[in-house]
DNA sequence: CCTGGAGTTGTCCTA
DNA sequence: TTAGGACAACTCCAG
């Protein structure tokens, strides 16, 4: 029996999935496929919440197939030892895929698509986790964007409305009914943390209420985005003209994507080599006290304990505890951001990356070094009733409660100094 | 090539 | 009490 494969990746939906969408409307027997990627599965914890995430949502995928009478192949290894398996136990002429951009998953695809062309499959690329792709937003030049608010009008520009795409044909699925393999089966166990559902129903009032966490106004859509559970056109056809600040924040995340594709050295290095010379104290209790949420400073250690309990963090939280991290701590922004990274339900290496760098002061377009968050005067003007800071610290107000680390005003000059001894160098 | 205007999210001090 | 300027230049981008 011939097939067609359709490899999921972040794309984990079967509405309004491009690839998806193609390969059912140009192929007979369809069989969608999932690798659970040992190159990336072996750097995890064993409970890691993103990996149950993604089992979780396949299986509901999954369910669905099998109301019609086929499934999803699920399969675990290395990507290549995959596809060299599924060339030899199946006949396959057409590979599906929606693109991905980050500089490994570029490389996997290039290397499957060698495979694919030496055994004469042809792989089929579309576009389909973002509205502009990282070259369809340039400068007249043809020369990528490094400041924010000119790629935002360009991409304003050049963004054209697109249908939602009609529901999927489940006729034309491959029938064939593969056990489903629990999370135990992966070599994962289950996490306490979960992925909430996104909420946009009050996103009209996003402008003025982001900067305030106590609200619980944020919209959780950032996971969905990162899996693909939801497609950026639907959430594209939700806004409206008074949505503009919400629309900028999905701008930015395209904004770094490209970043990181004509810029990848920004995985180790600094945007700007010009700050290369700052000396991080890199003092390891100190940051060991600042990924637990004990700085003192009750904003500071109100998000980290979000974080570390939730997976998700207030975004001004974010700034002020990375700020924190590398101003008054001065711990490399690369140690923040390796433990976003492991904690993020919606980690994306180029958002993650690329805000990290800006609070840093060392990436495009970034905060000027001098500028300072105070972690005192920030929580007095977004959250002044503590409501935010006494749900995640609980302590807070007790003797039990450490007093803060560093003193501000210390750390604050001290920053400065080092910052500019740094770039005078 | 030149030029001018602008650049996510702050803080602190002074008048 | 509050508004305004300093903080520090530098680079980017469009015309």
């Amino acid at each position: 029996m011939n097939v067609t494969l359709f490899w999921f990746r972040r794309d984990l939906r079967l509405e309004d999935n491009t690839a998806l969408q193609a390969a059912l409307e140009n192929n007979p027997h369809v069989l969608p496929l999932f690798i659970f990627d040992e190159n990336i599965l072996q750097q995890l914890p064993e409970d890691d919440s993103r990996v149950n995430f993604i089992h979780h949502t396949l299986q509901k995928i999954d369910q669905r197939l099998k109301e019609h009478h086929s499934s999803l192949l699920i399969k675990k290894g290395k990507p290549e030892d995959v596809w060299k398996a599924l060339i030899t136990n199946y006949t396959i002429k057409n590979v599906y895929i929606n693109k991905d951009y980050e500089p490994y998953a570029l490389k996997r695809d290039q290397q499957i698509e060698q495979l694919l062309e030496k055994n004469n499959i042809t792989l089929h690329r579309f576009k389909d986790q973002v509205i502009h792709e990282e070259s369809e937003v340039m400068k007249a030049d043809g020369t990528p964007y490094t400041v924010f608010t000119p790629y935002k009008n360009r991409w304003l520009e050049a963004y054209r409305p697109k249908q939602i795409l009609p529901d999927i044909n489940f006729q034309k699925f491959y029938q064939a009914q593969y056990d489903f393999p629990t999370i135990k089966e992966i070599g994962f166990s289950p996490s306490k943390i979960l992925v909430k559902p996104y909420n946009l129903s009050d996103i009209h009032q996003y402008a003025n209420n982001r900067n305030y966490p106590g609200l619980e106004a944020t919209s959780y859509l950032s996971p969905h985005l990162r899996f693909g559970t939801v497609s950026i056109r639907e959430i594209m056809s939700t806004l409206t003209n008074r949505d503009d600040v919400f629309l900028s924040e999905l701008i930015w995340r395209e904004f770094f994507m490209q970043i990181l594709f004509h810029f990848p050295k920004v995985t180790t290095e600094n945007f700007r080599a010009k700050y290369d010379g700052i000396q991080w104290l890199n003092n390891e209790t100190d940051f060991e006290k600042w990924c637990k949420g004990q700085t003192g400073y009750p904003l500071v250690d109100a998000g980290m304990r979000e974080l570390n309990e939730s997976g998700y963090m207030h975004n001004r939280v974010r700034m002020v505890t990375a700020s924190f991290l590398c101003k008054h701590l001065l711990i490399d922004w690369r140690w923040g951001e390796a433990y976003f990274a492991q904690k993020l339900l919606d980690y994306e290496l180029s958002s993650n990356n690329g805000n990290w760098q800006w609070a840093a002061g060392t990436g495009c377009d970034a905060a000027p070094y001098f500028r300072i968050f105070n972690p005192i005067e920030q929580l007095k003007k977004f959250d002044s009733s503590e409501v935010y800071v006494k749900k995640w610290v609980s302590e807070y107000g007790t003797t039990a409660y450490p007093s803060p680390m560093v003193n501000h005003s210390f750390a604050r000059a001290r920053a400065l100094d080092v910052y500019k001894a740094g770039i005078d160098q």
